[in-house]
DNA sequence: GTGAAAGCGCTAACAC
DNA sequence: GTGTTAGCGCTTTCAC
């Protein structure tokens, strides 16, 4: 005996084809009784509705793509990252009744555009996410759009308008980090950008100027160090950056990866962490906590994100008024070992 | 307009509906001419087969599934291994046609053998990969052939039998390890031993015990200690190790977890890695090359596993003889800086 | 070697 | 509120 079918459901509870259908897919205009006799019927059954058959009917899958940065491309890929996305996108997807399909994509090929618009119109996908820094690309986003599909981003930037996305505090959330290094004491606070390429990062750079405004001390060109995201580039940035006179106290970096490269700069200068130097990062990727001293930084909720993602793609296939288009949600400090008071507090520093 | 369907096909190259299926599925008994004809067709008319439709025809879909131990479960989930599994599982997806799945399923939860069942049979999964340690775990295997959808295994452990996997040579490879650490001039060779939960980690013992006997060292128990896969069992193992006397001169962990756990104890107790004692895991994970010194570890073929795995699922949808049933992928010994010769070669060390 | 016709199991109009 | 009737775009059987 192979699966029951809708049809086998409507006789036994002796209804149309039609009102199951009602029925399995929540549409109104069906008494509660019938609903009920369905209900039973189905259970009885053990009734599941076929997939492809609902898919070819209406033309669309319930599948939800999720397209983000092909961490094959890089040496050291940051992959908690992409864990995270994943498992909130697929949370998100269980909830709408749907499955995830993955799609990573190297935006460096000529041909993204092309393969992105045939994976979205081959598999019929009901809705895409687009993670970060993907979601700031135009050559992406345009190819996404010109398939119809559903899109909603993720840290798109500020170009957000009022298109679909969920971003996190970037900004304020490193001027909350700046302020708290100054209130340690701090007074020479220097900072490493990131890859230009990724716009919400890019966005922490002039967080840290706020909250040094916020906290009454000076910005100066000299504690800025350009970095590239990468373990190397934040070394090389911090060495940089330490053999200055006088040196900073504290540097804040615009991601994990960097500010290991700071820690490690600092032990080869002979320099301790937090004693003479605290160190901030951004993310916390697993890293943060198996470097020694553990990593201060800050935690961006990206399951949430992703699966908030997931969620706006399906509920507002109409005009929703309760839904926000550009979604927000906080990012959290999380201090460890990697700062503390600054040194020779009140006088400057010798060296 | 919207996409041209089979019919419009047939119209342009003047043929009916089933050659064109025949052609798109590379079906034999067409004439040359014919399938030329009808190539053209396609091409013209820029046509792509509808998946929903051949899905509900032929009651399959062209997805595959990846099932593996959910990350989110743990604190520190080994992502490497879930990216690379993935990569490898995509890549091979794609010579196939076929679409990739995810599904993380957490073995401990009750359910688990429900959710797997449901999972394959609504998806009408086309195959299904399964990763270690859920590969090893009856529960696992039961209910996903209980849906009798072809399945490849990865590293299942020792019980292969006629069945479909892929592994790596753990056993063999352990065995060389402890060879060239024994060349190094290593008398006292002490192994941390991995999860039991994971059968192929499990293989990795007797090869060192292989390797000590090819090397003619004495095995000893007091030599070895039994982690948990995870930093910490690694670093209290290599404590109790390393406070014997005569300690050991080197120590193999079964992964690379446990092997930075070793590193951090050496720091802690002033023993120099690689100058007093050498230390090699298992994995090569990120981790591997971010700590200090860089970790001599092994490295297993897991994206070619994978890729293998996934073209094994539609390959041989009859009796191939040409492919095995359970391949084997050798892994790589990858030299780095936390192996070095034995200190005080010759005579036996004090303290 | 090629084609005609009958579904696959559902959704979407529209009627009642 | 509920049912009827067409498809959706393919694959499959079987005939030629």
């Amino acid at each position: 005996m192979s699966r029951p079918t809708i049809f086998d459901v409507a006789k036994v509870a002796g209804v149309s084809i039609k009102t199951v259908s009602r029925v399995v897919n929540r549409e109104p205009n069906v008494r509660e009784s019938t609903r009920e006799r369905v209900e039973d019927a189905i259970a009885v059954l053990k009734y599941r509705p076929d997939q492809s058959a609902r898919n070819l009917a209406s033309q669309r899958s319930h599948l939800i793509g999720l397209v983000y940065d092909d961490p094959a491309a890089y040496e050291n890929p940051t992959s908690g990252y992409i864990l995270d996305l994943q498992q909130g996108a697929l949370k998100g997807s269980k909830t709408a009744l749907s499955e995830l399909l993955i799609h990573p994509c190297d935006f460096r090929k000529k041909d993204v555009g092309v393969n992105l618009k045939a994976f979205i119109e081959d598999t019929r996908l009901s809705g895409i996410i687009l993670a970060a820094p993907l979601s700031n690309m135009p050559k992406i986003v345009r190819a996404i759009k010109a398939t119809g599909a559903p899109l909603v981003r993720l840290s798109p930037g500020n170009d957000v308008a009022k298109e679909k996305s969920v971003s996190t505090n970037d900004r304020e959330v490193c001027a909350e980090m700046t302020r708290y290094l100054a209130g340690l004491g701090h007074q020479r606070i220097a900072f490493i950008t990131g890859d230009p390429e990724h716009k919400a990062v890019a966005n922490r750079y002039p967080g840290y100027k706020d909250g040094l405004r916020d906290s009454g001390l000076e910005f100066s060109e000299q504690l800025v160090a350009s970095g590239n995201n990468s373990f190397g580039s934040g070394l090389s940035c911090a060495e940089t950056l330490l053999t200055q006179n006088p040196r900073p106290t504290a540097i804040f970096a615009a991601n994990d990866d960097m500010a290991a490269g700071i820690i490690r700069a600092a032990n080869q200068l002979g320099i301790d962490v937090p004693g003479q130097l605290s160190v901030a990062g951004f993310d916390d990727t697993a890293l943060a906590q198996q470097i020694e001293p553990a990593l201060t930084t800050i935690r961006q909720p990206l399951v949430r994100m992703a699966e908030r993602a997931a969620l706006m793609l399906t509920k507002s296939n109409g005009n929703d008024k309760d839904s926000q288009d550009a979604e927000v949600i906080p990012a959290t400090i999380k201090i460890r070992e990697s700062t503390g008071p600054a040194p020779n507090t009140g006088s400057p520093q010798r060296t």
